[in-house]
DNA sequence: ACCTGAACACCGTTCAAGT
DNA sequence: ACCTGAACACCGTTCAAGT
């Protein structure tokens, strides 16, 4: 049995049984717990094997991130599934409620989507990085948002009308995750969304 | 001199030494690669030593974080006090100037207050804490957004208003600092704050 | 190509012992 | 009361060596 698992490692999934664990470690323990000797500990393997398939602690942290993002785009894309295709202020509220629901499904996930390199100043001089984060999940929000708007309202407009709605949403998350709300924050996030919502599509002349 | 300094040590004074030179570090290094080790270190100090002062090294961050959050207090009464008193959207615009000013210079400590215990998935089921982190600055927030209200406006509405507020402004320190827009997030990030305080202000019925 | 064993330079934390 | 010295059980990472 160890053997045989032993083996398929050779095989070539070492990787991936490296990040499945990983993620429910972080899911456990929270990501700051998340050690690779523990890890390699776990999958019955020697700590410097894990080097093999991932540079350092931060580039399998960076792995799993990917993942997460990816299932934050899929969660997203689901809300919008159930919502009605042509009520627009709903598709928002669906895809707010979805990203509060995330986040408070899997704070560990949300967390090292948005929190990763954390407690490093390092800000590369040779441009922003930060397109992976906005990428899946905002391209949804800037549709949703779009369709909200009249048929031929600038981009331009679009644009910050998706960053204003993105930043208050992920406002609530970061507020909720941080209990710093006494009281039920999720409750009244709902009526939030439904507020900011109706206002959004009210801001546009007909 | 150095004996002097390690004297000085038994006066009292090497946890006030080792809160100034952990903030330090973590301004140069980020929170995560803070370590007592190293702070010890740095004091000519035995690392038991800290011990005596801090229960350990999450103490030691807590009590940092109590810092910070003084500090962003500090630093959003004085940009409220440079705003004209009686026009509360302009109030409120330089209260959410200051949040992200705040967060722009002192990243470090703006993480510190609001990510602290952030990998670890205990939720204490003796209450909700965070009281801290809305304490001080939130009360601010609580009083422009009640100046911009008509007189007698329920207070759940302001309540609501100033989370929202408090949501949005976050939300945007949170993605700017994330680096999750490309280009400059910091100038559109003023429009959308004006944005924000006139359709809070148009929010209510007159 | 993929993994092991052993080593290096670190950690946080504890505890007896010093002054 | 406050600090030191030494120890324990961990880390991340590297590197020769195995298959």
């Amino acid at each position: 049995m160890v053997t045989a698992a032993r083996r398929a490692y050779h095989h070539g999934n070492l990787r991936a049984a490296a990040l499945d664990r990983a993620a429910q470690l972080a899911a456990d323990g929270g990501t700051g717990n998340l050690s690779l000797r523990a890890l390699a500990r776990d999958l019955a393997v020697s700590p410097a094997a894990l080097y093999r398939h991932f540079a350092d602690k931060d580039a399998l942290l960076a792995a799993l991130a990917e993942r997460a993002l990816a299932a934050l785009h899929a969660a997203l894309h689901g809300a919008l599934a159930a919502a009605p295709v042509a009520d627009a202020p709903a598709r928002l509220v669906a895809l707010g409620r979805g990203y509060l629901a995330f986040a408070r499904a899997h704070p560990d996930a949300f967390r090292i989507v948005f929190e990763l390199r954390h407690g490093a100043p390092a800000q590369r001089s040779d441009g922003h990085r930060g397109e992976q984060p906005a990428g899946g999940p905002f391209a949804l929000l800037r549709d949703v948002v779009g369709a909200l708007a009249p048929p031929r309202a600038p981009a331009a407009r679009i644009e910050r009308a998706a960053l204003s709605a993105w930043a208050f949403v992920h406002g609530l998350a970061a507020l909720e995750r941080q209990r710093a709300w006494r009281g039920d924050l999720a409750t009244v996030a709902d009526d939030l969304l439904r507020d900011y919502a109706r206002a959004l599509a009210a801001s546009y002349p007909r």
